[in-house]
DNA sequence: CACTTGACCTGTCCGC
DNA sequence: TGCGGACAGGTCAAGT
């Protein structure tokens, strides 16, 4: 669901349309996902003008005038949805995935002063918002832990490498997982990428080569890219900032695609447990490597 | 320390 | 048709 590709889509299409406008209202009243005051958000977010939309891992970041930002993380059923004036009330624009709005999963709803509107939509209210000075942000438990931007400039096959042979004795799936080794994997892009590089994700990392590392890197680098030019994957709830799906499951080779046969091989691929994730591998480009003494 | 499991939630799907 | 249970999978906390 929501991992690097889908938050960055949701991010340039928040940043082609949120800059500018300013904050008229805000309904909300859920304190477990957003638990600032009603004082908190009328003081620093209500009239308050936007200047950026960032993001760091799995979280965005709405940048406001006042120094206060937006930090929202999205988890698993998270949707981010823009309707501007002309669409507001008379159903859904054309290619929306999400009718009209706010339904039943809405949240939290954010009115400019020209009537367009943001929604937080989260069925499963994993989710969550923040409104936080914007010098405060890096301070927050998750930034403090979370590893490196996968597809930042400085991010090579070497610091990827490096990084995971500090978890020599870990599977790798799990290690992929782990949000503080490298930021913003999660189950598609790790099965993906493990598929691509022919690697077991039961595989210790200390039985994988350095060879097949550089390829893992090459695979998570690759899908992430591809998957953020298709708009993301959508399964069941993911859409981006104006409600449209993403087509990247279309390019998957393995994930969802149980029972069906490996792009490479044409094996049929199964569908496994690992590190408490649905996985899906080929039994015959992936296997498990011999364990090597350490 | 590292790994696994459960909790957090709601909706859908499957079998009986 | 109704109903219980499994499952979806990001992150944290607790347990082994």
């Amino acid at each position: 669901m929501p991992e690097l590709p889908e938050v960055e889509t949701v991010r340039i299409g928040l940043a082609a349309l949120l800059p500018g406008r300013r904050v008229a209202a805000v309904d909300f009243d859920w304190p477990k996902g957003f638990p600032n005051s009603d004082a908190d958000v009328q003081a620093h977010l209500v009239g308050a003008r936007i200047s950026a939309v960032k993001r760091r891992a799995k979280v965005l970041l709405i940048e406001l005038d006042s120094e206060y930002s937006l930090v929202i993380h999205l988890k698993m059923t998270g949707q981010l949805v823009f309707r501007g004036e002309q669409h507001f009330g008379a159903g859904h624009p054309n290619g929306s995935l999400v009718g009209e709005l706010p339904d039943k999963s809405t949240r939290v709803t954010f009115t400019f002063e020209d009537g367009s509107k943001l929604f937080f939509n989260d069925q499963r209210k994993f989710g969550w918002v923040r409104l936080l000075p914007t010098v405060e942000v890096p301070a927050i438990d998750f930034f403090q832990k979370v590893g490196p931007e996968p597809l930042a400039d400085d991010f090579t096959a070497e610091a990827f490498t490096e990084r995971l042979r500090r978890r020599n004795n870990s599977g790798i799936k799990a290690v992929l997982l782990d949000q503080t080794v490298v930021a913003g994997i999660g189950n598609i892009y790790a099965d993906e990428s493990l598929w691509a590089a022919k690697i077991h994700p039961l595989s210790h990392v200390r039985d994988i080569s350095d060879t097949q590392l550089r390829d893992l890197y090459a695979g998570l680098i690759k899908v992430l890219k591809l998957s953020i030019e298709k708009g993301g994957s959508t399964d069941r709830n993911y859409v981006d900032a104006e409600g449209k799906r993403g087509s990247y499951l279309t390019f998957a080779n393995v994930f969802r695609r149980e029972g069906k046969p490996c792009p490479r091989c044409q094996t049929t691929i199964v569908k496994l447990r690992v590190a408490g994730r649905g996985t899906h591998i080929c039994p015959h480009c992936q296997v498990v490597p011999p364990e090597k003494k350490s």
